[in-house]
DNA sequence: CTAATACATTGAAGTTTTTAAATAAATCGA
DNA sequence: TCGATTTATTTAAAAACTTCAATGTATTAG
């Protein structure tokens, strides 16, 4: 993991409303883009734009069932951000 | 260490200079905000910038020495990070 | 097959961020 | 004190980001 990824997965964290989804989907409270829709207050196209943002970062994996997005937290990916902080601190 | 802190710490990483400069600071290759100029070949009113916004968002501690100004890593928001993505994994 | 649903892509407007030149402020050495 | 050094601030331009309307694509229901 070196220092371009941590900072990818930074940059899709560095935003309110990715930051929501995140949290979101860490209380399994969604699993498709559309209640993501309706949590964010967001068109459709933005969100849309957010997650793919979140799932080319690595934070969030995407899984296409039939006409639905599932997504589901890259929980590999925050192991190494935990590690990468942690050796830091 | 709520969402927001998060998000502004991500904020503060989510730049390729100011990732060098935390990664700089971690190997203790430098001390004072003269030298990471050298280091990013960015201006000094531009590296100015960046440590504003990495000492504003907690990821870097300041102390001013005389005319010199001492970076050093935030130890403890390192911890809260890593506890963040730790939980999440 | 047709219509509806779920998500992605394109294009454009508005906002924010990054950057550096010019300048200011504070401190140190002589 | 005076000039040099170190960092901060202001200002302005360029680049990047956020957002949504319009449109496209894929899948499901009828």
């Amino acid at each position: 993991m070196d220092a371009a990824m941590i900072e990818k997965a930074a940059n899709a964290l560095a935003d309110k409303n990715r930051m929501a989804i995140l949290m979101k989907i860490a209380r399994q409270e969604c699993i498709c883009c559309g209640e993501i829709k309706d949590l964010t207050c967001l068109s459709q196209p933005t969100v849309s734009h957010h997650i793919k943002i979140l799932v080319d970062s690595g934070v969030l994996i995407s899984t296409k069932e039939g006409r639905n997005v599932t997504l589901t937290i890259n929980k590999e990916m925050m192991k190494h951000l935990s590690m990468f902080f942690l050796q830091l601190s």
